[in-house]
DNA sequence: ATAACAAACTAACAAATGTTAGTTTAGTTT
DNA sequence: AAACTAAACTAACATTTGTTAGTTTGTTAT
C-alpha cells in the first residue's frame, strides 16, 4: 500500500499544524484550509484523522527502534554508541522536526494496537539506552551515577532538540553534533 | 481575589487531566466527572475553561521568573547560579508536576494578554539563562561551546524532569540534585 | 467521442463541546 | 422559623467536529 504524493502532502501539512497546536486542537477543516481544499476532500486520500496521526508517529518510532537495535547490538565502545544515538536524533530532527513534535506530544492520542505498539517501542528504546549506560558503567567508561538521571538527561535533550534547532539550523549540523557530544558527555565546566 | 478550596481542587484535578491528554482533549465533562459532579456545576466556581488554564500556567511561570531574576542579579559564581536553577526546577517538579506539564505542553492555548505575557516570560527566562552562561564563559568558568547547545541541553533536561521523576520520586531529591549537577556540569565520562 | 478515474465540490449528519438559565438542596446565620 | 448562601442539579443552547453521501470537474486512456 503505497502512499500517494497528495496523501504525503496532507500528512506533512497536518504534522506542521499538529506541532503548533497539538493533535486535538487541529480540526480537519484546519488541515483542509491549509491545503486550500474542503475538509470532505481530504477523505479522498485518507481514511480518518487518526490515520494521519498513526502514519506520522509510527514511521518515526520505527526508525528510532531500528537504529537503536543496531547500536545496542554492536561491539563499539559505550562512548561511540552514545555518539551514534546523538547522531540519530540530530538526523531525524533535521529531516522531520514536525513529525518529531507529534511523536513527543501527541502519541497518547493513538489508539488500540498502535498505542500499545508505540508504548512498547518507547519502553524498549529507553530500556536499551539504559542498558548501554549500565554496560558503560560496568566497563569503567561512564561515571557511576544514578542511571535514570543519566538516561533522561541525555534523552530529554535529544528529544526536544526540535524545539530550538530546526528553525535556524545554526550551528551547522556537524558543529551541533560535536558540541552536543562535548556537553552531554564531558560537561560544561572548565576542569583546569 | 482569593481562590476557594473547591476552586483550587478543580484546578488541581484539571491539571492532572491536562497532563495526561493535553488541554484541548480534556472536556469540561471530563473534569466534572473526575470530581463526581456535572459539568455545569463547575461554573459555580470558575468562569471558563480558559481561566483554569491561565491559573495553572501563569502562577508557575511567575515563580520561575521571580527566582530567575533573583539568581541572575546575584553575585554568586556561575556554577552556583546554575545549581540554584537546577534546584528551582526540582522544587517545582516535586510540588506540582502536573502544572509543569501544562506549562510545557499547553501554553499555546492561552490567549490575548496571557499568551503574550507567557511568551515574554519564557523569552526572558531563556535570555537570562543564556546571560549566565555567557558570563560564565567570559569568566573562564564554563567551556566556550555554542551557547544554544549549552542553554537548551540544560533547560530541556530540567523542563522535562516531570516526565520521569515525580511518579516514583527516586532517587531522593537531594541525590537527584547532586547527580544532576554532576551530569549537567561535569558530564558522564570518566576522565581517568 | 467515450469511458474511466482521481480529486475536488456541496450538503448534511450525529455527536460532542463550552456555556447559560433557572431550579433544588442542604447547611448556616439572623 | 425565615432568610441567606454555597454548590449542586436538570435542561437546553449554539457551535464545532469528524465523517458520509452524492455530485461535479478536469485529465488521461481507449
Amino acid at each position: 500500500m503505497k502512499i500517494s504524493d497528495r496523501k504525503a502532502e496532507i500528512i506533512s501539512v497536518a504534522a506542521k499544524l499538529f506541532k503548533e497546536k497539538g493533535y486535538s486542537a487541529v480540526t480537519m477543516r484546519d488541515i483542509a484550509h491549509a491545503m486550500n481544499i474542503k475538509a470532505a476532500s481530504l477523505y479522498n486520500h485518507i481514511q480518518s484523522k487518526q490515520e494521519i496521526l498513526v502514519l506520522i508517529v509510527i514511521a518515526i518510532a520505527q526508525e528510532f527502534t531500528r537504529t537503536m537495535n543496531e547500536v545496542v547490538h554492536s561491539n563499539e565502545s559505550t562512548i561511540l554508541k552514545i555518539e551514534r544515538i546523538i547522531q540519530l536524533h540530530i538526523d531525524i530532527t533535521l529531516v522531520d522536526a514536525n513529525a518529531l513534535a507529534c511523536l513527543n506530544n501527541d502519541w497518547m492520542h493513538l489508539a488500540n494496537e498502535e498505542l500499545s505498539d508505540f508504548i512498547k517501542m518507547r519502553e524498549d528504546y529507553e530500556h536499551n539506552f539504559r542498558l548501554i549506560i549500565k554496560k558503560g558503567i560496568d566497563a569503567g567508561e561512564i561515571k557511576d551515577l544514578n542511571h535514570d538521571v543519566i538516561v533522561f538527561s541525555i534523552l530529554s535533550t535529544l528529544r526536544t532538540l526540535y524545539l530550538w534547532y530546526g528553525k535556524k539550523k545554526s550551528p551547522a549540523p556537524a558543529v551541533l553534533k560535536s558540541n552536543m557530544i562535548q556537553v552531554l558527555l564531558k560537561g560544561i565546566v572548565l576542569n583546569q
